[in-house]
DNA sequence: ATCCTTAAGGATATTGTATATCCGCAATTC
DNA sequence: GAATTGCGGATATACAATATCCTTAAGGAT
């Protein structure tokens, strides 16, 4: 069980945003430069944010990428699955339908959706708490925490690059 | 960010080895068949579970597998992070290394393991979450839902089976 | 003793997904 | 009109998941 790199790309590249002076845009090459990661690959996920309305887009030059809300109204679980998407972390096979012990009649009437396997249950708990997690914590907390962890002279420089670059 | 079938089969055969009568043991063939899996792919996942110490193995004829220890102190953890392994679902590549505004300086006194990425931290409390709520659940549990959810006729049979197996 | 059965683990083939790049298109700015 | 940018499709490559096979060692039955 694995995230995968687009997933991290997506949450920094949105703290960058949510430091970018209103009505400006960020374009890829510059959210991929900052990061150091490939722009065009970085561009299916800026893409997949765009879609699911956490980011928006404009075009030409000056264009580029714009949070879509307040940063205090987008979540972590709002970014992860934008570009993860919102399958469940496990997927129940219902295997429970090849016991040997059981008729295809009971097969039909016991193996029903509206009564999934007691085991896929445990683990739809498991994925739901680890998305209410995610669901509790915005862009704004993360700013506060970053605003924390760095000294402000690095905060200046970063806010000027961001600013030169919009 | 998934898991994969062998998740499943052992969170299944975990199940089904908590109804053994002590003493006996269930092969891998027969594991295989109640479930309707492949049994050598089966096999790798059983290995996995003999080796975290949750289930135990004889070999020769009526050898296979028992659990290792009593159901209430195996939790639905335990099993997946002996098939599944214990690298967190969010992996940081600490990409903010690469942030242009540092320098090699603050890079080095900045982003140490002691001080992990702001990102980084609120992935991994959903992560640990995600891992209490398994850890809070076990396969006595797990019998007792499974108890709730069948008709007794299906539990007498699915236990005779297993009886006929063992 | 010998033979059958079983788990364990290594080797390998096959499939599928993640990663990454490239190109053409349409919209926007200047 | 020319340059820039996001968007989506097509495609190539690398790696992991899936699945099978085979050998070895050990336990049980005769």
């Amino acid at each position: 069980m694995q995230l995968r790199g687009p997933v991290e790309w997506a949450l920094h590249c949105c703290a960058v945003l949510a430091g970018l002076a209103p009505g400006r845009y960020l374009p890829t090459r510059d959210l991929a430069d900052f990061h150091g990661v490939p722009k065009e690959y970085l561009s299916k996920a800026l893409q997949a944010l765009s879609q699911a309305g956490i980011v928006e887009s404009t075009l030409g030059p000056s264009g580029g990428y714009r949070l879509a809300r307040a940063p205090d109204r987008i979540t972590f679980l709002d970014v992860v699955e934008a570009v993860e998407g919102r399958t469940p972390s496990f997927v129940c096979t219902n295997i429970r339908r090849n016991n040997p012990c059981l008729s295809p009649a009971e097969v039909k009437s016991l193996c029903t959706d509206a009564k999934p396997c007691a085991i896929a249950r445990v683990m739809w708990d498991a994925d739901r708490a680890w998305r209410d997690k995610l669901r509790s914590v915005s862009l704004v907390d993360l700013m506060t925490n970053l605003q924390a962890d760095l000294p402000p002279a690095v905060l200046r420089r970063a806010a000027a690059w961001i600013e030169d670059h919009s």
